[in-house]
Parts: structure tokens; C-alpha cells; sequence
DNA sequence: AAGCGGAGCAACCGCATACGA
DNA sequence: GTCGTATGCGGTTGCTCCGCT
């Protein structure tokens, strides 16, 4: 593919217009050039964006609809964030994946300005490159355990020791951090009580505990809509829809809340309890050791000695 | 310095669904 | 109800960059 010189290409979508497409006989594919982007842009400032295969058209862009599309949601679009997945986006992705699979751009929905493609492509060279690593396949019990046992809860501490390293003079951050908690952790209150605690002192089993004096849902979405927390950390409180209320068997997909499974963060409260479930945890372990030997990048270096030697502890 | 291989990412493809005539 | 068209979504491809040998 990726025909920059732009060949015809009658048989590029089964189900795109042909009276549209097929007409454009120049069709140009493969990377975009700036004066097209210019064009594009142009466009859609003047006439909006929708009807894409005439925008091409009337653009005088010899690009499909599709093409432009997708050039003006991925890329293009004036909201669109651009650089490293924080942390707090990584435990949303890794969140909300595990209840609704490869629903990219649903899961885009709640991470403001990235895309379902750039999630995707995280996805699958971040995630999957550590279930390789750790010798398992992506959709395994085994994998999923491992991201709901050692990288959440690993994430939660390093968004929480980042919020507390810089924001103890800014009440910004430690919004986000009780933020975080809240959402990623409220929805235990589903059947045990013993998670959030009233004036936002959190706790889980696995010595994530966080006081959070001051905090309540309202004032960490006041904090969230800031803009500079908007431009500096994944908005996490802006997702401000509660389906973290909602009670995990409630989720329509079986593959992800099976019978006495529950939702990650129910088993993150009494993981010993789960952990008698003949899971492979010296594996893991040992692979996860190794993964941390093999990887060079801090950002995903989500489990430190002490990590592995709770872990064993559980096991014990 | 050159070759090679892997990671990351932009773009394409095919299918599904929505919508209007 | 059917057909044609438009849009959206998830999977896949292939280019570029960068580190390693």
C-alpha cells in the first residue's frame, strides 16, 4: 500500500460511494502533505466538517472521504492531544479495556483528545508487547490478572507519589490523585463499603492508601476543569460519567465479568481470596522480573522489588 | 558507516450500521 | 421493505525512525 504517487484505486472500500469515489480517477494515497492538510483545514473552517466524500471533492482534495476523515479526527482536529500517554490515561485505558475489549473508540470517549487509533496503536505496541514479554497472550485470564493486580495498582502509587511530589502546594493535583481513587476505585463500594471511606480516606489491600481530606467528587471536577491541569494530565476527572457506579455485573460483556470474577477492583480488595484460584503467580513473577530487566522505559516499570515481594507475600 | 530489526504510528481496508429516498 | 449512500469502527499494513551490531 501507502501508493504515494497516487494510482487509482476503484477497490479501495467495498462500501464507500462509488459514484463519489470512483469518480475522482486521481485518487492520492498514503501520507499527507502539508498543502493538503492546509486544504483540509481550510475546509472545514469555512464549511464545517460532515459529507466528507464532497467535502474531498469541493476541498479539491484527491482524497477519498474516508481519507480526509480520518486525517481531520486523528490528527487534524483542533482538540487533538498530541505526545505520551500519561499514566492516568494508561489506567484508564488499561480500565476501561478490561470491560469493554477492543472498543476503541468507545474507550477514546473518555480520554478527551486522543484518538481511537492512537489507543489502538497503544494498545497493541505497549500492552501486547508486555503480555509477550510475560510469555501470555493479551486476552488470557493469566494477562488480565496481571494487569489487575500488579500494573493498576502499581499505576494508582505512581500517579499518587507524582501528584504528592508536585502538588503538595497545589491542590490541583491532589484533586487528581483522590480523583483517580474515586473513579478507579469507587466502584468496590459495589457489595463491600470498606474502599472509600467517607472524607476520602482510600485504602486497598495491596498498601495503596491514600487521605484525601478535603475531597469529594464535586471538587475534583471543579479541579479538573482547570486548564492547566487540562494541559499538563490526562483529565481524568473530566470523565465524568458514572458508569464507575455502575455494579460490574451490569457489564453486558460476559468475556470480561465472568461468575465470581467481578470487576478488577473488586478482587483488588481481597486479592489473597483470589489468589488461591490456581493462577500462576511464580510465573508471572519471574516473567514480570524479567520484563523489568529487558525494559528500558521508566514509564513502564510499573512493579518494584517490593512489589514482587508483596506479591509473594500473598501467595504465602 | 552501513546494515538490520524492532517499535511506533499514520493510513488504508473491509465490514457494519445509520439514514434517507 | 429495499436500495443506495454516508459514516463509523476495528483490524491490518507498511513506512519511518532509532537503537543495536
Amino acid at each position: 500500500m501507502m501508493d504515494v504517487e497516487g494510482n487509482s484505486n476503484s477497490n479501495s472500500s467495498s462500501s464507500t460511494t462509488q459514484s463519489d469515489e470512483e469518480m475522482l480517477v486521481d485518487l492520492r494515497r498514503g501520507p499527507w502533505t502539508v498543502e493538503e492538510d492546509f486544504k483540509l483545514i481550510d475546509y472545514i473552517a469555512t464549511h464545517g466538517e460532515g459529507r466528507w466524500n464532497s467535502l474531498a471533492r469541493c476541498a479539491g482534495l484527491k482524497r477519498t472521504g474516508k481519507s480526509c476523515r480520518l486525517r481531520w479526527l486523528n490528527y487534524l482536529r483542533p482538540d487533538v492531544r498530541r505526545g505520551n500517554i500519561t499514566l492516568e490515561e494508561q489506567l484508564m485505558i488499561l480500565e476501561l479495556h478490561s470491560r469493554w475489549g477492543n472498543r476503541w473508540s468507545k474507550i477514546a470517549q473518555h480520554l478527551p483528545g486522543r484518538t481511537d487509533n492512537e489507543i489502538k496503536n497503544y494498545w497493541r505496541t505497549r500492552v501486547q508487547k508486555h503480555a509477550k514479554q510475560l510469555k501470555c497472550d493479551v486476552n488470557s485470564k493469566q494477562f488480565k490478572d496481571t494487569m489487575r493486580y500488579l500494573w493498576m495498582p502499581r499505576l494508582i502509587e505512581r500517579i499518587q507519589a507524582a501528584a504528592a511530589a508536585t502538588s503538595s502546594s497545589t491542590a490541583t493535583s491532589a484533586s487528581l490523585a483522590a480523583s483517580t481513587n474515586h473513579h478507579l476505585i469507587n466502584n468496590n463500594d459495589v457489595g463491600t463499603g470498606n474502599l472509600v471511606m467517607p472524607h476520602g480516606v482510600i485504602g486497598n489491600d495491596f498498601g495503596v492508601s491514600h487521605v484525601t481530606p478535603s475531597y469529594t467528587p464535586e471538587n475534583s471536577s471543579t479541579a479538573a476543569s482547570s486548564d492547566s491541569f487540562a494541559t499538563q494530565v490526562s483529565p481524568v476527572s473530566d470523565l465524568t460519567t458514572d458508569y464507575y457506579h455502575i455494579p460490574v455485573n451490569h457489564n453486558p460483556n460476559p468475556d470480561y465479568f465472568q461468575t465470581g470474577q467481578g470487576g478488577y477492583s473488586e478482587s483488588m480488595i481481597s486479592p489473597a481470596g483470589y489468589f488461591n484460584q490456581g493462577l500462576d503467580f511464580q510465573a508471572m513473577e519471574h516473567n514480570s522480573n524479567q520484563w523489568l530487566m529487558e525494559s528500558g522505559d521508566t514509564s513502564d516499570n510499573l512493579w518494584s522489588p517490593e512489589d514482587i515481594w508483596f506479591l509473594q507475600q500473598q501467595m504465602m
